[in-house]
Order: C-alpha cells, then sequence, then structure tokens
RNA sequence: GGGUGCUUAGCUCAGUUGGGAGAGCAUCGCCCUUACAAGGCGAGGGGCGGGGGUUCAAGUCCCUCAGCACCCACCA
C-alpha cells in the first residue's frame, strides 16, 4: 500500500467495478428493502444538499444490502417543468430569441436537446458520490412509461370527478405567464405605502375615503365596502359612488370582513384581482371585472388612458392622476407581504383564468388516516403536526400550467369547446364515437411538475402495468427527504399512493435538515456562499473558486464583495478530501431532525480519520501478510489485549447496528469514529508491537495477535463500508484474503477485483458475537491504561523527555495487581518507556518519587536527577484538592437523610462507593505530599 | 396572528428512560518513538440563555421571560 491515503487514486476505480458486475441491483434474495430517490432536476447539478441526502441514503441501502435485504435505490430525474423552462428559454434570449420564435414542437425538441446535453451531468455526480443506485432500472419522469402513468391517472381521476376545469382566480405570474399553485408562492414584507382616495358618492352629498396597497386595481373596483355594525358608515350602505378615473358607478355595500380599525374603515373590492375580494364578490354578487392582459398591463376593460400600460406603470399614473383630481388624501410609507413567484420572483397577481384542477378533500383524508394510525412513521416525529395542519386546511390543486415543457393534458376540445379526456385522441375518438370530420384540439396546457412527482413510488416501479418490481418493492421503505417538500411532495405522494396503489408509499419518512454555510447561512447562488460537493471531494483552487462563485449572478454587482469573502475564508482555495470523507462528515452532522452549520474543519478531521484508517491497515498488513495468521491451523493463543479488543469490536457493533435502526448516522460515525481511533489505532496496535517483535513471544501467541488483528480490521472495514464506501473496499481487497474471505492467490497480482471479483460491499454485515465479550478482560486492560496514564501524566507534567527510560517502583498493590503485572510487564515497559518496574514492601522506606494511583495501588517514579520537587508538590496538591472537593460533595449527599431514604439503593451504594474511592486516593496522595515535603 | 425548532467549552455539536457535564476542531506544552507530523503524549477551558417550580436529586420534567431561526396565515 501507499504511504499515504489518495483518496483520488481509489474512488472511480472501484465504482466502475461495482457498476460494471451489476452490485448495485437487488440481489433478489430476502426481504425487500427500497428507497426512491428523490428525483434531481434532470439537467441540473449536484449541491450540498443532494450530496448530503445521498450519503444518507447510500448508507442505509449499503447496509441494508448487507445485511442481507433484498435492497433496491432506486434512481431517476425530474423534468422539473418550469425551472428546466426557464434555463432554455434564457439560452434563447442570449440568441435574442423567444420561445414563440421557435414554435412549441421546435422549443421542446430544443429542450430535449439540452437534457441530452447537460442531463449527465447530476447522474455522473451521484456516482462521485458513490450512490449505490441500481441504474439499469433509471428512469425520467417524462420517460414513455413514466408518462403513461401520468395520463392514466389524470384520466381515472377526471372520471372520478377528482379532477376538473374550473374559472376562478389563481395565483398567476406574469413574468412566466402561467398559473402557480399556492405552494409556489412565498410572500414577504416589503416597503410600499398605503394610499388614501376619495370616492365622490354618486347620490351627491360628500365621499368616502378608501385605503389601498394597489391603487391601479382601483380600475377594476365593483363596489366599496364598510363594515355593517360601522356606525359612520351606516347611512351610505346601499348608496354609490363614482368611481374616478373610471367613470363607473359602484355600490356601497356592508361586509364582514371589512375591518373598521384598519385605514380608514372603508375597503375598494376588487373581485377579480385580489384572493379576499373575490369572496366578497361571490356573497354579494359583484361582477368581475378583470382589468389586466397575462402580462399584467392594462387590458381593454380598463380606461383608455391606461391600456397596455404595465401594472407598475399603471399605478404611478393613476396615484398622479388622482393626486391632480384632488382625490388623494394621504400617502403614507406602509409594509406589507408582497407574493411573489419561488421561480421568476415576480409578484404574483391573482388571476382569473380557467385552470385544471384535482379536488383534494377526498385524498386528504386517507393520507391523514395513514399517519394517524401510524401506517407511515415521521422521523422526527414532530413532521406529523406539520403534515397534519396542511393536510386539515388543503385546497384544491392548481395542476395546469401555461408552459411548453411538461406532461401535456389529455383533454381534447371539439369546435363548441366540450371536453374529452382520454389516454389519447384515438381513445377519446372511439370512446366518444367522434369522426375524423370532428376537428379536435388538445388542451395547450402541461401538468405541474409534481403532479408526476407524485407518482413517482409506483410509476418508477412500472405502474399501470402489474409487475414483478411493483409486487416486491411496493411499499418502500422510507423516503429521505427535506422538510421544504412536504407539501409539494410527500403529501401528494401519500394522497396518490393511497389512491392508486391502495397502500402507503412507504413506512417511514426520514426528514433531514438544511446544509447551511459556516455562519449558518442558508447557501444560495446570490449570496455567493455555495460550495459544490465535488470542490470538497476533488479539491478547487482559489481562482476557480471565486470565478464559480461570481459568474451567473442575478446581481451582478455583488461580485467584488463574494470574492472578497471567498479569498478571506479560503485562502487556498479548498484541498481534495476525498468522499469518504465528506460522506463520513455528513453522517457525523447527521442529527435528526436539525440543520447543520457545515464545518470545513470537521471534514479536515474526517480526511485524516480515513488517513488514520489507511495507515493502521498499513500496519496491519505488514505483519499480516506473508505471515502465518493462523489460517493454515497451528495453536493460537490470544493474549489479554486480543481478548480486549475483540470485546471492544463487539460493543462497536452493537452500536452501530442499533444507530442505524434509529437513523442516528451522528452516533455511527462517533461510535466507529472512537473505536477506530482510541482502541484500535492507541492501544491494540500499540499493545500487539510487544508480541509481535519480542523474538521470546511464542509461536502462538505471534498468530493469535497477527490473526486478531486482521480479523478485526476486516470487521472493521464492513462496519465503516456503508459510509466510507472506497477507502473500505480498497483496504477490504488486501485484508480479506488473510482474513479467508477472499481465495488469497490469484487477485492481488491482477489489482485485486479484476482477479477475484468479490467485494466487500456485498459482505454481511458485522453482528455481534456474544461470546467474545469479555467484561473481566475489558477492566484488567483499563487497569493497564490507567497505570500508563499516570506514568505518562507525570512524565509529562515532570517534563521529563518521552524516551528517558524510567524506573518504576510499585506499592500496596493487591494479589490482583501482581497478577496484572507479570501480564502487561513487557507492554507497560515498551509503552510506558519504563526500564524497571519493582515492588516495594508495604514497610520499607519509599525513595523521593512522584506517584500515582491505580486504584489502591500506588505508581512510585523515584525523583532522583528527574523530578523536579517543586512541580511535584504543586501536582500533588491540585489534585488532592480536587479529591477532596469531590469527596465532600458526595459525603454531603450520603449525609442527607431524605437522599438515603428515598434514593434508589443501588444509587446509594454507587455514591459510598465513589466517595470511598475518592477518600481513600485523596489520603494516600496527601501522605505522599507530607513525604516529599519533609524529605 | 398561529405553529415548530433552537440556546451546553472559543467554534460546530452530542447528552436514550431525571442519579458522577462529553466529542471533534481550535488553544497551550513536550516529541519526527520504523502504521500514521493528515501523527504521538499530556494539559487548560463550561453560571448547561434568565427566573420560578416539582423532586432526596434537574442540562434532562413543568411554568414563565428573553433572544435566534424556520413554517403557515386574506388584514385593504
Amino acid at each position: 500500500m501507499d504511504k499515504t491515503y489518495e483518496p483520488h487514486a481509489i474512488e472511480q476505480r472501484w465504482y466502475a467495478f461495482w457498476e460494471e458486475r451489476g452490485y448495485f441491483a437487488p440481489s433478489g434474495q430476502g426481504a425487500p428493502y427500497c428507497i426512491m430517490i428523490p428525483p434531481p432536476n434532470v439537467t441540473g447539478t449536484l449541491h450540498m444538499g443532494h450530496a448530503f441526502q445521498d450519503t444518507i441514503m447510500d448508507a442505509l441501502t449499503r447496509y441494508y444490502r448487507m445485511k442481507g435485504y433484498n435492497a433496491l435505490w432506486q434512481p431517476g430525474t425530474d423534468h422539473a417543468g418550469i425551472a428546466t423552462q426557464m434555463v432554455v428559454e434564457r439560452q434563447l434570449a442570449a440568441e435574442g430569441k423567444t420561445r414563440h420564435d421557435l414554435g412549441r414542437e421546435d422549443f421542446i425538441e430544443r429542450v430535449w436537446a439540452w437534457k441530452a446535453e447537460s442531463g449527465g451531468t447530476i447522474t455522473r455526480q451521484l456516482r462521485r458520490m458513490g450512490a449505490s443506485v441500481d441504474w439499469a432500472r433509471e428512469r425520467f419522469t417524462m420517460d414513455e412509461g413514466l408518462s403513461a402513468a401520468v395520463r392514466e391517472v389524470f384520466v381515472r381521476l377526471y372520471e372520478e370527478g377528482l379532477i376538473y376545469r374550473g374559472q376562478r382566480l389563481v395565483n398567476w405570474d406574469p413574468v412566466l405567464r402561467t398559473a402557480v399553485s399556492d405552494l409556489e408562492v412565498a410572500s414577504a414584507e416589503e416597503n410600499g405605502f398605503l394610499w388614501h382616495i376619495r370616492y365622490p358618492l354618486a347620490e351627491g352629498g360628500g365621499d368616502l375615503v378608501v385605503a389601498t396597497t394597489r391603487p391601479e386595481t382601483m380600475l377594476g373596483d365593483t363596489a366599496v365596502a364598510v363594515h355593517p355594525d360601522d356606525e359612520r358608515y351606516q347611512r351610505l350602505i346601499g348608496l354609490h359612488v363614482a368611481l374616478p378615473l373610471a367613470g363607473r358607478r359602484i355600490p356601497v355595500i356592508a361586509d364582514e370582513y371589512v375591518d373598521p380599525t384598519f385605514g380608514t374603515g372603508c375597503v375598494k373590492i376588487t373581485p377579480a384581482h385580489d384572493f379576499n375580494d373575490y369572496a366578497v364578490g361571490q356573497r354579494h354578487k359583484l361582477p368581475l371585472l378583470n382589468i389586466f392582459t397575462a402580462d399584467a398591463r392594462i387590458n381593454e376593460n380598463g380606461p383608455e388612458a391606461y391600456r397596455g400600460l404595465d401594472r407598475f406603470e399603471a399605478r404611478r399614473r393613476v396615484v398622479g392622476d388622482l393626486e391632480e383630481l384632488g382625490l388623494l388624501d394621504e400617502t403614507r410609507p406602509h409594509k406589507l407581504m408582497v407574493p411573489r413567484g419561488d421561480r421568476s420572483h415576480a409578484v404574483i397577481e391573482p388571476f382569473l383564468t380557467d385552470q385544471w384542477y384535482v379536488k383534494t378533500g377526498p385524498l386528504a383524508g386517507p393520507a391523514i388516516a395513514a399517519v394517524k394510525t401510524g401506517r407511515i412513521r415521521f422521523i422526527p416525529e414532530n413532521w406529523e403536526k406539520t403534515y397534519f395542519d396542511w393536510l386539515n386546511r388543503i385546497e384544491d390543486w392548481c395542476i395546469s400550467r401555461q408552459i411548453w415543457w411538461g406532461h401535456r393534458i389529455p383533454a381534447w376540445y371539439d369546435a363548441q369547446g366540450r371536453i374529452y379526456v382520454g389516454r389519447g385522441e384515438a381513445e377519446v375518438r372511439e370512446k366518444h364515437r367522434l369522426g375524423p370530420e370532428v376537428a379536435l384540439t388538445q388542451d395547450p396546457d402541461v401538468l405541474d411538475t409534481w403532479f408526476s412527482s407524485a407518482l413517482w413510488p409506483f410509476s418508477t416501479l412500472g405502474w399501470p402495468e402489474r409487475t414483478e418490481a411493483l409486487d416486491t418493492f411496493y411499499p418502500t421503505s422510507v423516503l429521505v427527504t427535506g422538510f421544504d417538500i412536504i407539501f409539494f411532495w410527500v403529501a401528494r405522494m401519500i394522497m396518490m399512493g393511497l389512491k392508486f396503489m391502495g397502500d402507503v408509499p412507504y413506512r417511514e419518512v426520514y426528514i433531514h435538515g438544511l446544509v447551511r454555510d459556516q455562519d449558518g447561512q442558508k447557501m444560495s447562488k446570490s449570496k455567493g456562499n455555495v460550495l459544490d460537493p465535488l470542490d470538497i471531494i476533488d479539491g478547487v483552487d482559489l481562482d476557480e473558486l471565486v470565478a464559480k462563485r461570481t459568474t451567473g449572478l442575478m446581481q451582478p454587482q455583488m461580485a467584488p464583495r463574494i470574492e472578497k469573502a471567498t479569498r478571506k475564508q479560503f485562502p487556498a482555495g479548498i484541498h481534495a478530501h476525498g468522499t469518504d470523507a465528506l460522506r463520513f462528515t455528513f453522517a457525523a452532522l447527521a442529527t435528526t431532525g436539525r440543520d447543520i452549520v457545515f464545518d470545513m474543519g470537521r471534514v479536515e478531521g474526517y480526511r485524516n480519520f480515513c488517513n488514520k484508517l489507511w495507515n493502521a491497515a498499513r500496519y496491519v498488513l505488514m505483519n499480516a501478510e506473508g505471515r502465518d495468521t493462523g489460517a493454515g491451523g497451528g495453536d493460537i493463543e490470544l493474549s489479554q489485549a486480543d481478548r480486549w479488543i475483540l470485546s471492544r469490536l463487539q460493543h462497536a457493533i452493537a452500536e452501530a447496528n442499533a444507530a442505524v435502526r434509529d437513523y442516528r448516522f451522528d452516533q455511527m460515525a462517533q461510535a466507529l469514529y472512537e473505536f477506530t481511533w482510541n482502541e484500535f489505532c492507541d492501544w491494540y496496535l500499540e499493545l500487539s508491537k510487544p508480541v509481535l517483535t519480542d523474538p521470546a513471544s511464542s509461536e502462538a501467541a505471534q498468530r493469535g495477535t497477527r490473526r486478531t488483528l486482521v480479523q478485526v480490521l476486516e470487521t472493521l472495514l464492513r462496519l465503516l463500508h456503508p459510509l466510507m464506501p472506497f477507502v473500505t473496499e480498497e483496504i477490504w481487497q488486501r485484508v480479506a484474503p488473510l482474513a479467508g474471505k477472499i481465495p488469497s492467490n490469484p487477485p492481488l497480482e491482477k489489482g485485486g477485483a479484476e482477479g477475484g471479483g468479490i467485494s466487500i460491499m456485498l459482505q454481511p454485515y458485522p453482528e455481534v458475537d456474544p461470546t467474545l465479550v469479555d467484561e473481566a478482560v475489558v477492566a484488567e486492560i483499563e487497569w493497564l491504561r490507567q497505570f500508563l496514564a499516570g506514568v505518562r501524566r507525570i512524565r509529562s507534567e515532570m517534563n521529563i523527555a518521552p524516551g528517558k527510560p524510567l524506573p518504576v517502583l510499585l506499592q500496596q498493590g493487591s494479589d490482583e495487581d501482581r497478577e496484572r503485572l507479570e501480564r502487561h510487564r513487557r507492554a507497560l515497559a515498551t509503552l510506558g518507556r519504563l526500564d524497571a518496574v519493582a515492588w516495594l514492601g508495604e514497610s520499607e522506606p519509599a525513595p523521593e518519587a512522584a506517584t500515582a494511583l491505580v486504584g489502591a495501588m500506588k505508581i512510585l517514579i523515584p525523583m532522583a536527577g528527574l523530578i523536579d520537587k517543586a512541580a511535584e508538590i504543586a501536582r500533588l496538591t491540585r489534585e488532592v484538592a480536587r479529591l477532596r472537593q469531590e469527596a465532600e460533595r458526595g459525603a454531603a449527599k450520603l449525609g442527607n437523610a431524605d437522599f438515603l431514604g428515598r434514593a434508589p439503593a443501588e444509587v446509594v451504594e454507587k455514591e459510598r462507593v465513589r466517595v470511598a474511592e475518592l477518600q481513600l486516593a485523596a489520603t494516600k496522595l496527601e501522605a505522599q505530599l507530607t513525604r516529599i515535603r519533609h524529605l
């Protein structure tokens, strides 16, 4: 093995190996385990959120695959209607064209071409992450099969009356010129004005004043409303006002909707351009007067002077004209909630159009019940509340979009405007007996992207065909996704799954947090704080990073600021860390239900961890390759250290398994990190050295240690594999033959893989072997660690050179201490750099020495020429004070009758033991202190 | 206006049924000891956001206040 860990050199090789051999496909054996990937935008690129999510899904898939499940991670991509269309339209704009210049067919062809060109990016990146998806089953939401599923669902829902077409107010994006759903609109507070406008009474006798934030909509007013109990305006109810500028006469009505305490207590009612006013209009049977075109200019229903004006220009003109007429009472600054489209960021306009809707009421009920009854479990649980709240107030879902890229709505119209819905034009003609003489035109609209996404868990498995895959993998095991799409996607998948499959789409929903930047900010292109997962994997130099962050900005003026911040944060660019380190970082940060603040320091730490593992493996191989590891028979003798590490390994195995079951990847990562570094490397490898290097140790003992080294490492690699697939595979290919997992002859020469073709990813995940758990041995090694810790502390605090051999005297040891010393004499000498260890009789005079305790046994390091007496006195004084303080606290507790009377006996006993130990230690050290002082 | 989450070491975060405050990084000291300087050995550092309550015992349970973040909502 190379001396240093070079992730780049191993990662691509192993991925290709796995993929070519078809190792990602379900085994066909065992209970099914299935995860559907949330399909990323087909023309998109991998961001940190994907990388995080993919790490979790891959860890789960690899884990359950190793556990013997018939594991499928289903891949695929989404056509992402509006988002993708916008990208292509932007490309056209650069050529000075619009989609209308091309026409619908050519434009769609152009989008397909763009998909062909860029569609491989995200799947390539997914491969770089090590994702073990079954590529043979990759699907795309607009491929033939999924499109058929979409049509099928649409037709069935329509025939049941659960899809209908209707005219009502929708959220209209005047820039994209399409309807969008409520979910695609985000309102935020912005600065505006509240204008007070005087409307003269038509019947004469004065006027009333309305307050509005949108004066231009007055051109569409069809009433003015006051509160029915508002005494100020009682006399006006039933009268009319002469609407300025428009010159229309509209009634004054009374409606509870009006808040008399806000503004003037008079509200202009524009039913065609405001959701509340629409409702008021319905109640009072007011006419709807639409004054906007699709791009929010004043249409022919507006006064001639304003026609063709953009809504904001119209606003300026209306305000100016009112002022001239003396009808503008007041203009005051006002904060208001402005709705904007989440794609275009254009101000959304309530707009009266014909759209297709899904009637959600009948679908929501079962979706609520599925979670209430526990057939679906949210992790963490509290997201259930969010889910219920939304479903309980759900509105019908507007599913039609006036764009071109997407699933065309399977509805046709004849010349009379009659609607025919079917799986295709031929079916429609046949069903309704329409001859070729009847001209039919298909509805030009396409479906909301989320409509096809909602079918993903079953459409990808072949529905509406009844396939084996569907039988095997539906319902799937778990959905891994972010909270931001619980409404968009999760709830709708559950509704559709229950409706069309008669069962839930998955049994668990694991909701993860958002990946934020080092300051806790959301990562976004416009803030210039995004990190590309591949840059963390492969590294990137500073200039390139700056260039990536500053090109293509919506607000180019931000570039200098972004550049400065980037140069400050990454003065040397980003080093290459490798996929395994990045994945391990995500796992370690993945505490449930919490956003993660991404910290490059963590990645570095885990890259070091990979390196540590790599070097530990080098050590093991160096000592085991070509040596007798006991595979060929022969006596085996296990040392205490061997038994200890095997016992601790069982503990790590138990923790790793429990952590995955609880979706606690942070605990899994931490348990394995600690075992690897603090137990296996820091102690076991060190303890193995005296055995292997000492010519006096027996063949059987050496075999035992070599075998243990290999076994523990091999098991550890399997434990780590779901989190760090690459480095574990690379090492495993070399270690496995020594552990008897791979025939040892052919593989190595041919680079391991090509020879044997066996992979760690198909090996069983470790399970606890209770016969290897040995608490007595654990206690003994703990004794040894404390012994060495005592010596090391003295050495460090007394400033004794680490390499200088030290003599040690022991006093007041038990028989057990004596036995343990004999068993570990050589280990202590090596690890502690001790030159002689001898017992000192109870009554023998002790020399001037520094002291440490292991339980009741005293370790004395003679001070002659080595130790600073003053320093030792200071050290002991500190230590005694600490012990006394602790002991006193415990003693006070034991002196409390309530504690003794009410606490469980074992708690009291534990406290007694603890206090006794503290007091004993303090007493011994005090005695030592006195002795030193008097010497 | 509703709802959810968070507040523990300088930073990022663990802390399962209430019973001796932890990890990584950072900091400080000593070491290139042939697996690893991307390392080894050792050390320092915490009023667990404030207040109140329950309990023999509270980071953990209850109430309250404050700050931060996010989600939902029609106040013109």
